[in-house]
DNA sequence: ATTCTTTTAGACCAGTCTGGTCAACTTTTA
DNA sequence: TAAAAGTTGACCAGACTGGTCTAAAAGAAT
């Protein structure tokens, strides 16, 4: 849609959040159009000018979400950090930005990944499956097991790692709803973040007193 | 409401799961009462024979997760048991029962504690205190400290630990979304889960290794 | 058999909200 | 100044809302 394409920032961001918002609170059925022309504060004939319908305007959401997990999360991410830890560290750094950024757009991701991608316009799909690969190779690839100590599953203590971090994330979250971002001192958080992820290295790391 | 109460078993949880479906899908305000009695299969008029308005019902369920909770996951958790994760793990499995029996009440249960502690009737905020109580003593009392190595800090693999099990939990939960769950075998994902739990112990207990 | 009470169903209520349209108005462009 | 592009919100038919009420069915009591 050329149309929306070419706004000013401030209203297409507007309206972006505004659907967003609404979207991911309520979910496409339910997901009101009068609401979301409210929170963005443009008349209702605008957003059918900008988007055929309720669908074509959802399905840019989703294109949307796509481009910015590829660009603002998954390329940013370093693999040359083969130590899984530290690459996890970076890779929520590195979410955290995009998210203030983008606080909508990651819990839209979140409904729309949990929805499966069956729902996923066919249009899409190619992208959300570059995504996926991508978002494996970036977290997963080039990574040296051998950090491991050798008396526990890798595969499985991968998985521990990436739990421990999604519940701090979630947790931060919860802590946090409501607050305004640019307000908050993340350092203290970070501390405590990067605590947890001291206490997974010395658990299963081996630090040469073994392999 | 006694009308409710004396109705048969069958008609009855009918009712109970078609509100707790309902309601923890799209919350107080957007569930309809329409479709609550669509799915439980009941007359219109009956749903406010029994129930006063859609208020009194939302009420009523919420007591009724409130007294599930205390009586069919906390009360029987073992606090004999000193070793945290164990403690977690027996828990776990006792969750995973009354999930069998009751998954609607599960999700509701999540809905309510996320909405916060003000939108919880008056009435039940004194059962609700108690429930939080009995679920801290429960889960972290009479636990033995010193089973952790030294050199991390115990609060903070505490935290782990819990992430670790909700973690699988919302796995299993997805891997498993739609399924039957009275034709699943449990079996290999216990034991997939208990693996999880071994390196948790490899790694954060200090097995007479110090201390 | 008759009356009285309790259950049940769903048509119905007024009102809200739905996605979407459209004529009228303003602003920008040429 | 006129054509084009952008913008608004009143308006549409229809779906759905929480809740009521009548009338029938079922049960109990006499």
């Amino acid at each position: 849609m050329k149309k929306f394409q070419n706004l000013d920032r401030d209203k297409k961001t507007r309206i972006l959040n505004a659907a967003f918002q609404e979207f991911s609170e309520k979910g496409f059925e339910l997901a009101s159009t009068n609401s979301i022309v409210k929170k963005a504060n443009i008349g209702k004939g605008m957003l059918f000018y900008y988007f055929k319908n309720k669908k074509e305007l959802y399905n840019y959401l989703i294109d949307f979400c796509f481009d910015i997990t590829i660009d603002e999360y998954l390329l940013k991410i370093n693999i040359e950090q083969k130590d899984v830890i530290e690459r996890f560290k970076q890779a929520a750094i590195i979410k955290m930005a995009a998210f203030a950024e983008y606080p909508d757009v990651y819990n839209f991701m979140g409904t729309v990944l949990l929805k499966g991608e069956e729902h996923i316009p066919d249009k899409l799909k190619p992208k959300f499956n570059r995504l996926q690969e991508l978002g494996y190779s970036r977290l997963y690839e080039n990574i040296d097991y051998s950090l491991f100590r050798d008396d526990i599953e890798v595969d499985k203590a991968f998985q521990l790692i990436q739990w421990a971090i999604e519940g701090y994330q979630n947790k931060l979250k919860q802590e946090l709803y409501g607050k305004n971002f640019s307000e908050i001192n993340f350092d203290p958080y970070w501390e405590e973040f990067f605590g947890y992820l001291e206490i997974l290295k010395t658990s299963f790391y081996s630090k040469g007193r073994d392999a």
